[in-house]
DNA sequence: ATATCGATCGGCT
DNA sequence: GCCGATCGATATT
């Protein structure tokens, strides 16, 4: 089994012009439109996958781009950008649209972290072009499986800690 | 029909 | 910081 910690993240939304499914379902982007839980994956640059997980109802295009994984005991720049997790995750477009689950042996789980590796950084976007104000990229402050953009980009002006909800709620 | 643009990355200046 | 690889989607002629 080959596993790892989400460590830096991006959301998208129909709602907002740096999402794929901004404008209109296509052939590409069509599971973006489909059911939460399966993953969106497609080419970019005709070079790279990116893997996503669909998150918001059938008819509404949403999902998280997974940017980076730590992997224990592997090169901790493995799987640092969102090109490099698919290759070494082996996800491809053949994966595009899969169900997201156990008895299919991909799945995600609400697993615990080392206190030193806590605290989140949200910011804005990278790659994109359009919506690039809208701070919806989220990584770990302290972990050196980031992408290389966040790992040169940790001035505290542009970004600012953030504790997810579940947790200030708990 | 042709041109431009990417949710990237590694190599090079 | 800039460039090319490489191809599907989109914009332009």
């Amino acid at each position: 089994m080959l596993w790892g910690v989400i460590v830096e993240t991006e959301a998208y939304s129909q709602s907002e012009a740096g999402c794929h499914g901004f404008k209109k379902r296509t052939p590409r982007n069509a599971t973006l439109f489909g059911d939460p839980g399966r993953l969106y994956v497609y080419l970019t640059y005709g070079t790279y996958h990116c893997i996503n997980i669909v998150t918001d109802k059938r008819d509404w295009a949403s999902g998280v781009l997974l940017r980076a994984i730590a992997i224990p005991n592997e090169n901790e720049r493995i799987a640092s950008g969102p090109g490099l997790l698919a290759n070494r995750f082996g996800l491809n477009l053949t994966h595009d649209n899969s169900l997201i689950s156990i008895e299919n042996g991909l799945w995600l789980s609400k697993g615990s972290v080392s206190n030193d590796m806590k605290r989140i950084i949200q910011t804005t976007r990278i790659g994109i072009s359009k919506a690039k104000n809208l701070p919806w990229r989220w990584y770990l402050q302290d972990s050196r499986s980031v992408s290389k953009r966040a790992l040169g980009d940790r001035s505290p002006s542009l970004s600012k800690a953030w504790t997810p909800s579940f947790e200030k709620n708990s």
